[in-house]
DNA sequence: GATAAAATCACCCGAAAGTATGAGGGGGAA
DNA sequence: TTCCCCCTCATACTTTCGGGTGATTTTATC
């Protein structure tokens, strides 16, 4: 706080000085004008330009800066090396329960609903009803794609 | 009636509007000599003023915006850095002709038939035919078998 | 030009996949 | 305890897939 503070009175005193500085130089100015009858023009111009810049110093200290959002989209790439390792943070993204993953892979591996039924010993409407979790979590729409998205990130070797 | 009332006072009125009217060039012309006496002070000020403004206007205009940038993630292919090499042999050995290969490779992406059809320009049906050779061929019954295959073997990526 | 393979398309039918909805038990968190 | 999610199962319905069969056209090859 107290540095805040101080440094608002550090911009009153820089507006302060350079208000005073100006001052000077407009008096010499004048002056100037006054011994040389002819140097109105270059008077002007030099008024110009300072308060150019004076409007410019006041414009970056007193506006709000401009803030534009850029989206970024960030790839993220998984490593398919040999040794595979279980993306957790797309799993815990998509909300996947551990059934529904073991459903996936035994998808991924090509059998048919029936199938996957027999192995894990439920009936097919449940392996129906966890396919079809499976597809809204993971944006879907068929086996195939969810077998193929889950390859790419990280779901399955 | 209020007609009546304006004629009578017409002589005040117009009375009124000339005392008005001196008043007023009495004060433009004091008006006047004031501008007249300080001509200079009021020029370099107008001047000051305006370029001022402008200072202000270059600056906002000019003024970069600040980038705020929000990252999106989202997840993407598999690294690409290991390059695909396909495995003529198998193709051969299979019998597959191009464009099995390319229904493949559209069946692998997750697409339907009739998303491949439409794809291909060519009808639902003549997809169909191409995967159930496709099939026969690789010795698969479903498609997700016959992509698990395929990559496994090296047809596909 | 004949032949073979590939590519195209059509129709039918049953199987599989997928959608929608509801329901009931279990377990963990607020 | 209540609430929420997971897992399970069911019914009913629509869509897609795959098998079987047959046909025409194109392309490549001898």
């Amino acid at each position: 706080m107290i540095s805040k503070l101080l440094a608002r009175n550090k911009t009153n005193l820089l507006y302060g000085a350079c208000l005073g500085a100006l001052v000077f130089l407009l008096n010499w100015l004048e002056l100037r004008f006054v011994i040389f009858e002819h140097s109105f023009e270059i008077y002007a111009g030099a008024i110009a330009i300072i308060f150019t810049s004076l409007g410019i110093w006041l414009a970056i200290k007193l506006t709000k800066p401009k803030v534009e959002t850029v989206v970024v989209e960030k790839y993220l790439y998984t490593d398919p090396a040999i040794p595979f390792v279980l993306n957790e943070k797309a799993l815990e993204d998509l909300g996947m329960s551990k059934r529904e993953l073991e459903v996936l892979q035994l998808m991924a591996e090509g059998l048919s609903n029936q199938e996957i039924a027999r192995q894990l010993f439920v009936s097919l409407n449940t392996i129906k009803t966890h396919s079809s979790k499976i597809f809204e979590k993971m944006d879907v729409q068929r086996r195939t794609q969810a077998v193929e998205k889950a390859k790419r990130i990280g779901l399955i070797p």
